[in-house]
RNA sequence: GCUCCGGUGGUGUAGCCAGGCCAAGCAUAGGGGCCUUUCGAGCCCCAGACCCGGGUUCAAAUCCCGGCCGGAGCACCA
């Protein structure tokens, strides 16, 4: 929870300087408490990944801290990648995340305040972009991508900057009605083709994409592109400060110049870093052909950083929220290791979950001198009270992991969880045989866990590794394993948080350790 | 190459705008210890950083200049 004077820290210039810990967030530039309009501004391109949770986190939280509004808006105006279902999976994970951010920041509602789709608006960016043609700030040009490439490298200019606008006005009457082909002319800015940001020289701002839009299928050809619909929409919709990560850095002179030539409002325009996840990638690009070759299951493998991929693994929402408001509005580039997640993560999940014991690689146990029938009593969490759970034991007959026994001798002294101290009798490939050993308290004795051989349940555990790798480890765990339902989380004792994946047969996919 | 941005312990950050309370806070990873026949968890302790060089100042992580290093952009994608 933050501090209820954490606003306080942030809005006002504070005369005496707090201690560094607490003053969390920077305070935003210009802002004034109940005017902060911000917005998170998707592409639906894909599935969202810890990338994206940044850039909606960072503006969200910034738009509580001020009482202000947030704003969701698909930047959908490159039809050739977007698709419906990413709309979707978009509207459900953000609302997951804002969901857990309310609950965990205690900054005001968890949603967002009004949602954009950008491609509505169009018909109005048309008439704007017709505003400026009129004007003479825009002309189309019909040079191929390379020569327009090579002017604007060597700073010249081509022929169809000098058009009048009559001409140029029938020129975009043509791009709209589709007599020219995509790639065959396209709206620019006029500007300066010697200014030094290379990006303002004549800046594209409408082109030509033949391919169904997937809202609105064939009803627009000419679509803005992204410095345009960005800075129009932003400056539209009342946004106050706009995030947008730092690769984004020299569109602001671009956006700035489009606003001021349409006589728009303008807004603050804020960078911040990207974040890397220790080696795994986060970039659509890296992952899809991983899933288009069927080395990933989908977006939702829990070896990837997209979010259901990290939900799926048993990442906790509020883990991602509590994450990136300790990371910061951060311009710098960070490579952040996933043990700070799971560090944090098992924070939360420690205390809530059950413990369950799993035996992986099992081999056979006999226990001599153990009273049978008999039922080990153990608790479901060793500090919170969760109860009892039974294990009835029929005969001494148990497993063990292989893994516990390596570098166990005849004579050795171990403990089984919750039902006896043993002593090692005997060590074979297929079987170990046990001892009920006379002193039960001793000290210091490695403690393991155990299955019973009769009503063990069967279960896999899925060890994500690398996107090209994975460990499984197949098992006996106790017989309560078989409750457990689809998205139980629990932690596997000696083992490490793990996720019910799914039954028959029981698969866990492990979060941590 | 050009334009822009940044450099605080191994890693990620706070502090920089408004210089002093910073021999620099937090987290994570590392080392050590404690607890326990209910956690490879938890708790306690330790070690570890202001890129370099000048300047301004009574005082610099903080302001200025130069250098070095890193990142981003240079599309009719976002």
């Amino acid at each position: 929870m933050l501090p209820p004077e954490a606003l306080s820290q942030l809005a006002g210039p504070p005369k005496k300087k707090k201690k560094p810990s607490e003053r969390k967030w920077p305070p935003l530039e210009n802002a004034e408490e109940g005017k902060v309009v911000t917005r998170v501004a998707p592409e639906p391109n894909g599935y969202p990944t810890l990338g994206h949770a940044k850039g909606l986190l960072v503006p969200f939280i910034y738009a509580r801290l001020y009482k202000g509004k947030f704003l969701l808006r698909f930047e959908d105006t490159n039809p050739r990648v977007e698709r419906l279902e990413f709309y979707e999976a978009i509207r459900e994970e953000f609302a997951t995340l804002l969901e857990a951010a309310e609950k965990e920041l205690g900054l005001g509602p968890g949603k967002w305040d009004d949602e954009i789709i950008e491609s509505y608006h169009i018909p109005k960016m048309y008439e704007l972009a017709e505003q400026l043609i009129r004007k003479g700030d825009a002309y189309v040009c019909t040079c191929p991508a390379h020569i327009v490439r090579a002017k604007r490298k060597n700073g010249e200019i081509c022929e169809h900057r000098g058009h009048s606008i009559e001409i140029n006005l029938e020129l975009w009457e043509k791009m709209l009605s589709g007599e020219f082909r995509e790639g065959e002319a396209h709206l620019r800015l006029k500007t300066n083709m010697r200014h030094p940001n290379l990006t303002m020289r004549d800046p594209g701002i409408f082109r030509i994409v033949e391919a169904p839009h997937p809202i609105h299928g064939d009803k627009y050809r000419v679509y803005p592109v992204y410095d345009f619909s960005i800075s129009v929409m932003d400056s539209l919709t009342g946004v106050t400060h706009a995030f947008r990560s730092k690769e984004f850095e020299p569109h602001v002179e671009v956006q700035l110049a489009i606003l001021r030539k349409l006589g728009l409002r303008e807004y603050k325009m804020i960078q911040f870093g990207r974040i890397t996840v220790e080696g795994i990638p986060l970039s659509k690009r890296y992952i899809r052909p991983l899933i288009e070759s069927g080395i990933l299951e989908g977006w939702n493998d829990p070896r990837i950083p997209t979010l259901r991929g990290l939900f799926r693994r048993g990442i906790l929402p509020e883990s991602i929220v509590k994450f990136f408001y300790e990371l910061g509005p951060s311009k710098v580039d960070a490579t952040v290791n996933f043990d700070t997640i799971a560090s944090i993560n098992r924070k939360i999940l420690d205390p809530k979950v059950p413990r369950y014991m799993f035996v992986p690689d099992p081999i056979r146990a006999t226990i001599e001198g153990l009273d049978t029938p008999t039922l080990a009593k153990l608790q479901v969490h060793p500090e919170i009270d969760m109860g009892i759970r039974e294990i009835a034991l029929e005969e001494p007959l148990i497993y063990i992991s292989q893994q516990d026994i390596r570098g166990l001798n005849v004579g050795d002294e171990i403990r089984l969880r919750g039902l006896a101290t043993v002593t090692v009798r005997s060590i074979n490939p297929d079987e170990i045989s046990l001892k009920v050993s006379e002193e039960q308290k001793i000290k210091g004795v490695k403690i393991l866990q155990w299955a019973p051989l009769k009503g063990g349940v069967p279960a896999r555990l899925f060890i994500p590794k690398t996107p090209y790798s994975y460990e499984m480890l197949g098992g006996y765990g106790e017989p309560e394993l078989a409750n457990l339902k689809n998205g139980d989380l629990i932690q596997l004792l000696r083992i490490g948080f793990a996720r019910v994946d799914s039954k028959s047969p029981l698969t866990l996919i492990l979060s941590h350790k």
